[in-house]
DNA sequence: ACAGAAAAGAGAGCAGTGCTCTCTCTGTTA
DNA sequence: TAACAGAGAGAGCACTGCTCTCTTTTCTGT
């Protein structure tokens, strides 16, 4: 019998995802605060210091939960937005921010890892960037989308100039086709519907709303009458 | 000369202010999780276990830290709605938001520490309830009094039935003579503020925002815009 | 006023954490 | 085949929250 023989470099990236999949177990049912490194070790019959052969540091294995947090969602979004026909731009957005909802709802602990306080005080790095751009970008590409088919005449200008407290170069690029005047709704949107999903999870919402589910698909629709029109 | 003499119940109400004046510098200075118990100790020349005589857990001194957050920040809110005169509702609502984003670009630990990720894993004690409604209660009371202006025939009407899914009786309280077609423009308003500045602080907006103070006032405008009329 | 109870603190100790250092063994590579 | 780098073991450091027992001080009820 012939044992299949794995390269070094093989069994390291085995042994990678081994770690990272007792971690998101420990993520999924204690939280972050549950991700203990000599836990993972005992569970994988290893010793505490043989972890740092893989992760040099406890938070560069959180960093790396965060990243594939980040993948995750972005990819259920975009496949929430590609399953609505292109030129439907509120039923994009509805579908959109509702597979945001069920994400969260689905991954809480995940999700508050995200978009929770920070565990690297104040400097993410930049590996995050991307991934977390992901979701940024359905959302304004389906914002662009519905301003691209306004006819002009109906586009909204202002007069205030808005390039010395916005970052209109990257805005730009996230809202293609979206007028100035509406960066700051799209930003109020964005973090909306997060600022949503955190009150919901954090227990803010307590004794205000019942069905959470119906209340966030009313505030969905009421933003997408402030951003999509 | 004749010593002060304190009563019993007088030095312990002075041993848990000292405790938790330390326990704050902590929070400043090294964010919620570098408030240690030991450490404490250390620095007030006692042993660990002597704190358990005034706080029987960590999670109880955080709590208390909690409380206090709350009511610094409602009484900063307070203060800046009451010194607006009580009929211009833009103006007590915009003295309102910006006061609550000082607070929380003053102190943002403690900002962490209330709307950040809950450390008591999903269920806030009941005595933080009614110090958390502070905020709460000035912009729904100014929301309020913004729709009473109102002449009657401009109230607008819906006719769905949001009980289901709303907590009317405790919003109607919150919200007193706001239309409840407007209920949820008021709940999008308030968790808004509190999303931009976790985005804010949180690092969500690097990218996006320069100037984060006049992005916030364009902002609370557009809201005020949305709630009040 | 005095005895009993309660409060406060000291000190030792438990179980747990992240992380480091040294040592050994085992594949890989020149 | 010899030198090297990767991987794991194991001991140990400094720290954490929390518990238990013991002593001293203060309060309280008869």
């Amino acid at each position: 019998m012939t044992i299949p023989k794995r390269s070094r470099a093989q069994l390291r990236a085995i042994q990678i995802d081994e770690i990272k999949r007792v971690a998101k177990v420990q993520l999924v049912t204690k939280g972050v605060s549950g991700v203990s490194l000599r836990e993972i070790a005992r569970d994988l019959g290893l010793v505490s210091s043989a972890l740092y052969r893989y992760f040099s540091t406890r938070d560069e294995l959180l960093t790396a939960l965060i990243l594939d947090a980040y993948n995750e969602l972005g990819e259920a979004v975009e496949k929430a937005d590609a399953s609505v026909v292109c030129d439907d731009t509120f039923g994009r957005w509805r579908a959109a921010c509702l597979a945001i909802r069920q994400w969260a709802s689905a991954h809480p602990h995940e999700y508050t890892l995200l978009y929770g306080t920070p565990l690297l005080d104040y400097h993410a790095p930049d590996q995050t960037i991307a991934p977390a751009s992901r979701v940024t970008l359905v959302l304004g590409r389906i914002v662009g989308d519905a301003h691209r088919r306004r006819p002009p005449s109906a586009i909204p200008t202002g007069n205030e100039d808005v390039t010395s407290w916005l970052n209109v170069s990257n805005l730009a690029q996230a809202l293609p086709g979206v007028p100035t005047l509406y960066y700051v709704r799209a930003l109020i949107a964005w973090s909306e519907i997060f600022g949503f999903l955190s009150f919901e999870l954090f227990g803010h919402f307590k004794g205000s709303i019942i069905d959470y589910e119906k209340a966030f698909s009313h505030v969905v629709e009421e933003l997408a009458n402030f951003v999509l029109y």
